[in-house]
DNA sequence: CGGTCGGTTGAAGCGCATCAATCCAAGTGG
DNA sequence: CCACTTGGATTGATGCGCTTCAACCGACCG
């Protein structure tokens, strides 16, 4: 996806004092409440929006109507930073979220100035379009379950670390969204989370929370290459 | 596709003698033979490889064995500038082609050195993710005909411009690259375009050898908004 | 001439979409 | 407090699209 992880100078602090995080960090926080839209496809790209609590997704109307996911974005997640002229999707609020916006030329100035920010930035937007082509990659071509399974360990991983038994995943987007997300429908979702119930590879305590029970079998399904039954 | 378009300086020319063309441009052009790979995938990515003439392809090997064509690459397209430590995916060469190699650490350093050009790399780089993004949300949401219908509009607007009545589409690749690249099989590839020859879209004057009969309705099976029948 | 490889066409089966019904939890109003 | 409503989640039944397996075709080559 296209969101960028917040960045971590922690390893090699900047000799400047100015930093994208503190930019962000000097920012007001702005509420945005869940369905709300905080950006709009097709708007100006005047600013960049870092995620500061809660979770949004970004989407897009394709041409017939449908509508297309692109990535949900968590805290520390920004949106905006590929965008040309217009922003090419919308990003609307899955729970009750808080946002920081930065103009723009804000933050190109700040990367002016700090010559070692540029690699970190440059290293940053290669990594996202890296896992873009990952995702890409995966989605083209993996059946509707190894999506489920995938998306699952994917969410996993970015909340709660490396899939363990007993490990809690949490939803907050509607099946919609995920389906919307994966290219499939919400039956399909529905059926293979079942399926993976089914099979004791997951159980569910709600819609939204899901509990690992054999994180290798996760593995497996979701197509990971050393995963062991 | 993360293969990025050869960069125009043509309308604002750099105030530096150093350009990214003038960098290729250097250096001596590399024979690859069809079907010799020109990187592999995994190896270290201590250069940036630019095509100079025919055609590569670029592609990985899936866990399961299966083989995804990620991109197609044509004269002007670069390979290597998003690879982090290793090339994530390997070259090979559709047609008898010519490469031209610069290494990473010059490229970077051309970039340190002429402030001008920085904003132009970023900019490419920003409108190659969006480039993929495009692709991804197209290819996961449409049927395997309008796979098809868009990779052939694509293809005719890489190398030979808007479609148009009588407009000629070559497809050096074989239809195995095609299949793999769209995430259907060979199969589908063929029937498709047959149906599209049936229906009088286009014609086929042999398998790598494709004419527009009507543009309008190929722009509208590609899934074009404005397309008119 | 036989052999191979890429392309195309045909027949059968599976997976996912579609349509529809049901279930469940959270509101909402009497 | 309970009947009613509402939206999301789930399950079931059916159809279509794509894959799979198989055969065939044509070009190229030894």
């Amino acid at each position: 996806m296209y969101a960028l992880k917040s960045p971590r100078f922690g390893a090699t602090p900047p000799r400047h004092a100015w930093t994208i995080e503190s930019l962000f960090a000097s920012r007001p926080v702005e509420p945005v409440g869940a369905g709300c839209a905080a950006i709009w496809e097709g708007d100006p790209a005047t600013e960049v929006l870092q995620v500061a609590s809660g979770m949004l997704r970004a989407q897009r109307i394709l041409f017939d109507g449908r509508r297309a996911v692109v990535g949900f974005l968590g805290p520390g997640d920004m949106i905006g930073l590929c965008s040309a002229e217009t922003h090419l999707h919308s990003a609307e609020a899955v729970t009750d979220a808080g946002i920081r916006r930065v103009p723009r030329r804000m933050l190109r100035a700040v990367l002016e100035r700090s010559p070692d920010l540029r690699p970190a930035a440059f290293a940053q937007l290669r990594d996202a379009v890296c896992a873009a082509q990952e995702q890409f990659l995966v989605l083209l071509h993996q059946s509707a379950d190894e999506r489920v399974a995938n998306f699952l360990v994917a969410m996993a991983r970015r909340y709660a670390g490396e899939p363990a038994r007993g490990m809690e995943i949490l939803l907050p987007m509607p099946r919609a969204d995920i389906a919307d997300y994966l290219g499939v429908t919400v039956e399909t979702v529905c059926r293979s989370m079942t399926k993976l119930r089914a099979q004791g590879v997951i159980s569910l305590l709600g819609p939204a929370h899901v509990v690992i029970e054999r994180p290798g079998r996760l593995l497996a399904r979701a197509g990971e290459p050393s995963a062991v039954a």
